[in-house]
DNA sequence: GAGTGGTCTAGACCACGGG
DNA sequence: CCGTGGTCTAGACCACTCG
């Protein structure tokens, strides 16, 4: 995404008009809440064509600048609502990424029928038979991340028959499972016990939590929660 | 984002190009890492514009499932990287949009020279005087957040004269200091003291904390850390 | 060097939704 | 109703980068 560059490695084309009028915005030219000129105007003011201008704007839209309806034409939105946005790689290229090695142990591993709650979570058929597995991710030989996650094997086939000691859950279902859609939720939990013996740490110790649940299509794939060792950091530019 | 639909609620133009390539990659009949056909030829077999399919694989390089590279094509992601992307909206909106009443109570406020570490973290002059925040966040009466924050005035004038206890400085930075990018960090504490005094929770309690540098070009707005109230969940599709 | 994606243009049609 | 943004087309030039 770098764009095209002038000579002293500013923006050409869409990107100039997008960051032309960014200035404005910030120059409170344009303030929260105005209105800015429609598409053809600002398409002979810069001498571009409507749909470069479009690129553009849509840019800032998509960005949470601006506010853009048919008809009601393009205003400043009114609260800047910024997004920051993280990746959720494989846990074994975050542990990698920060320079140290990865390893993963499988605790446990069975096959059960859901729990009511379960089964409603995930939409599951009554009786359904789901994969319970229990991981623990090690970075440099120390607890990084304690994994509980249940499996649908009807929307992950093959997952039954995976060395999941070779590769980790985590992996095989990124590689092998493709999800369309899901949820994902970060909180702050207290160390249980077993958590605590897990990650090496104190009961009642402030713990890092994500949450996470996907989908293909109609069918859930998985559930899992993460509980990273203390001290663990998710951060990211806004 | 809503696209334009067809009889049945079916995405039509490049949307369902980008659907339809989304599904043979699902499918595997692209299976990752592998080139798919060049947008010529897409736009020949879907009877569309070479522009029309370019959009549409953009949308896909942008979500993170093709790699597009000049000269080397187009390929299925090696590692489907999924982005999950959170709105940072104004604390008081975001309570009201729980359907709980905001309010928020200045507890300090005062003006004084930065410390040595912030002065490198947020590269300001030696001497130079921030003014430093102390914000309760309440919803429906019950603390919400704690917000402990310091701005530099010079980046985001007219925040002296502003008064801080009719809207908090929070919203007044969001609407009066726009800013051009920043670094925000998601982990888990336990509860000190003071926290747990603002807050009305046990000391050592698990908290959600988020924290957040914000720059305009080369000067820093503002530094701030959010305590939450135990059983704050941050959550978000994807 | 040459192939591929990135972008621009000029013109056109259309869906949406404010008034 | 009808203005505004959303999108499509056909053709063109260009920047990047792989071989």
């Amino acid at each position: 995404m770098s764009g095209r560059q002038g000579p002293r490695g500013r923006p050409q084309g869409w990107q100039a008009i997008r960051d032309d009028v960014l200035a404005r915005i910030r120059a409170r030219e344009w303030p929260p809440g105005a209105p800015i000129p429609h598409e053809a105007d600002l398409a002979e003011a810069y001498g571009a064509a409507r749909a470069t201008v479009n690129r553009a704007l849509r840019a800032l839209a998509e960005a949470g600048w601006l506010d853009r309806r048919r008809k009601a034409g393009t205003r400043v939105a009114l609260n800047p609502v910024r997004r920051a946005t993280f990746d959720i790689p494989v846990i074994r290229l975050e542990v990698e990424g920060r320079g140290m090695t990865h390893a993963h142990r499988l605790l446990a591993r069975c096959e059960r029928p859901a729990t009511a709650a379960e089964a409603e979570r995930l939409a599951l058929p009554a009786g359904a038979t789901v994969l319970a597995l229990e991981t623990l991710h090690l970075a440099d030989d120390r607890p990084w991340a304690w994994e509980c996650r249940i499996v649908w094997p009807k929307a992950a086939p093959g997952v039954r028959e995976a060395d999941l000691t070779a590769i980790s859950v985590n992996e095989w279902l990124v590689r092998n499972a493709p999800f369309s859609h899901g949820s994902i939720a970060f909180s702050a939990v207290a160390a249980g016990h077993e958590a605590a013996g897990r990650l090496g740490c104190a009961p009642g110790a402030a713990l890092f939590a994500i949450d996470r649940t996907t989908w293909a299509g109609p069918d859930p794939i998985t559930e899992v929660r993460l509980l990273f060792a203390p001290g663990h950091v998710l951060s990211s530019t806004i």
